[in-house]
DNA sequence: TCCCTCTCGTTAGAAGTTCTAACTCCTCAC
DNA sequence: GTGAGGAGTTAGAACTTCTAACGAGAGGGA
């Protein structure tokens, strides 16, 4: 509160403006997805010419990266309310999925194809560890007590610098990238189509993979 | 032979002009992604004028059906290759991957994020249809004895008409769904740059997945 | 062998895109 | 009130896909 009345009234038009431009860019990305996304349509839809935009995003990729930044943003503020309400695996799962239905090209935006020459900048790598921290912990509680040391355990065990300052054993992680992967598999190939025409229910899949996870 | 002579010299050079767009194509796309594919700078690079490629190809759409197809014919006959030395199933799934490593934006333009109003024409459906047959093979020779019956499978014995001509049982039909999305899981993360920085070797994750997969 | 036809490649141009440059105008801060 | 600077404008360059109209040359039939 202290602090917006303490921003001059051009910066919290600018920072209104940007709002605005990001909420058209999410309609864009919605319908024709990431790569039809267009700042002489934004504009134009804003009533105001295609220029004006470059005063609020230096180009294409700054308003992409920020658009990646807020699902990450998303994405990360869905599971840590899941998991503040005591929510286990599963259930951070079941997050997980129904974040990425909700709005199949904002996932496809962060997980799917990565623009040709993009490269994402610093601070979203420290908002995908955030993800990956309330995965873990809550691959570290599914753990059973006697965890089988697995192949993939075994090389994590020497080889977790990306998880460097997370207390969770060499098993948990392996819990966690298997997982990551396996719900990936299953969401990207459902929100890319490739199962239109084959008539059965994702779900059912994506739950037996949740099942096969957790003995 | 007599086939081939049978065409035409026109048509010769047709698809002579046809196979080397395509070739400049996929260096094209290996280097900057399929959004990235310019008809223009093919044919300046081929020497000659932009507009000539309309002659070969109705559109961008076209060329990159045409891409589709290749890329899906040379996945079809790869497995097929494999298949044909008796490569039971972990032999499939390391071919698959090699051939995904072989060229990532090949793998990730049939399986990646779909480009947004692209439509795959029927034939495409078709040869993915090989590739399943090829997979579901190896999964139902793979398949213990007694298999137990999961969820997934009495769902898939129901919801079966995409594998209605094969004669696999849903137990196989299971396996070889949670082989595709479990492999595709970890194969478009790896190839998206996902673990880039994380400094462990995915294919320690992908003979894990392999091994849990035939238990 | 001659000639007609058809296909190929060309240039011109329309309608888009991103993005820069220069200019006006209005608002904010002093 | 007035100066400074930010916002929005138009013009335009350099791209893109794709259509239209044209010239030239090669192929196939008589």
């Amino acid at each position: 509160m202290a602090k917006t009345e303490s921003t001059t009234p051009r910066e919290r038009y600018r920072t209104q403006v940007r709002a605005e431009v990001m909420e058209r860019a999410w309609e864009q990305i919605a319908t024709a997805g990431a790569s039809a996304l267009s700042l002489n349509a934004i504009a134009k839809r804003m009533g105001m010419s295609g220029p004006a935009l470059y005063r609020y995003f230096a180009n294409r990729d700054e308003l992409i990266t920020e658009l990646v930044r807020e699902a990450y943003r998303s994405l990360a503020d869905t599971l840590a309310a899941a998991a503040a309400t005591g929510a286990d695996l599963p259930a951070l799962a079941r997050a997980l999925r129904s974040w990425a239905l909700t709005d199949p090209q904002r996932y496809l935006l962060v997980y799917g194809t990565p623009i040709p020459g993009y490269q994402a900048p610093e601070d979203t790598t420290a908002i995908s560890r955030e993800i990956a921290t309330a995965l873990l912990d809550a691959c570290a509680a599914a753990l059973p007590p006697a965890a089988p040391a697995s192949p993939l355990a075994a090389h994590l065990a020497t080889h977790r610098a990306w998880a460097a300052n997370h207390p969770a054993p060499p098993e948990a992680l392996a819990l966690f990238l298997t997982l990551w992967t396996r719900l990936h598999g299953v969401l990207s190939l459902e929100l890319a189509g490739h199962f239109t025409g084959m008539r059965f229910d994702p779900e059912v899949l994506f739950e037996s993979e949740l099942a096969a996870l957790l003995p």
